[in-house]
DNA sequence: TACTAATTGCTACCGGTTATCATTATTAAA
DNA sequence: TTTAATAATGATAACCGGTAGCAATTAGTA
């Protein structure tokens, strides 16, 4: 863990920012918990174990570690954004989700992650030729109900 | 287009619902465009032809359209939903959408929809099977910059 | 160790959206 | 055609996720 916060340090570095205890705690939630949590929630869980961390700073840094591509801000049709860290030993690499919009539950899925990254590649050379467009990002994602909600 | 609204009117009323001056104006309005209009501006374009139908009214039938299956609710990232008409003689029957980060242009496309829906049968079925999910939507978006957006 | 700017934590605020509730208007029935 | 029942409306206030402002603090360098 040490090491893993000497890693983190060096990023914050490198961009000339400081590598702070609520940084450090934040990423600390974010990296233990396979959950998509909410801004919200991870304020939550920071406050539990640190009081004095405020929401506002959460809010910041979230934005921060987004633009620094240290994490991916989601949006699942619930009201607010949901933010997981990249490099997380607690997902797969490549995953996309599937999300139940009965219980709100959201699985990671990395089935045909092969297929898929292939097929995203086409669609995205062949839409930025047309469009003119230079293609940075998307979202692909399933929604419906899951076996508990269906039989509810 | 009085035919059209006799065909509103009996998809209200098969639900047991009205279908009142505010529904028609909106119907109107979205049936009117190509664009992805928020609920603030279709409150606008309404307000313009009759001021006396407030926003609220907008979003509440908004709602109601949306569960009758009658327009879609979007999520392009700026902090508002977006919504469109299914039925719309405007726009492409089936179709996804690009949109440029900068100047929040949307596009509308179907190219690749053939192939597009025979992938997205495949995963859907597999991760039906897979995870006991009963999926009934997906949302596929690319995001990128635009020609004018990439120059400047 | 001292300096200096990045960062924090308040608080107040914002914009999109929703709840409340008395009033109005649509529709089915008489 | 009138009436009765109730769905729907419109105004206001409230809500909620997220942000701006600013004085106080702190990480990292000299």
């Amino acid at each position: 863990m040490a090491k893993t916060n000497q890693k983190w340090h060096e990023r914050f570095r490198d961009r000339g920012l400081r590598f702070t205890q609520p940084r450090r705690v934040i990423l600390d939630v974010l990296g233990n918990t396979a959950d998509h949590l909410s801004a919200e929630e991870i304020y939550m869980r920071v406050h539990k174990k640190y009081p004095n961390i405020g929401l506002t700073t959460v809010y910041r840094n979230l934005i921060t570690l987004e633009r620094m591509g240290i994490v991916t801000k989601f949006h699942f049709g619930d009201g607010c954004h949901r933010f997981e860290l990249i490099e997380n030993k607690k997902k797969p690499d490549h995953h996309h989700h599937l999300v139940c919009t009965g219980c709100k539950r959201i699985i990671d899925y990395d089935d045909f992650m092969d297929e898929e990254i292939e097929y995203i590649k086409k669609v995205e050379s062949a839409l930025s030729r047309k469009h003119s467009f230079n293609i940075t990002d998307h979202v692909i994602q399933f929604y419906g109900l899951c076996k508990k909600c269906k039989a509810a």
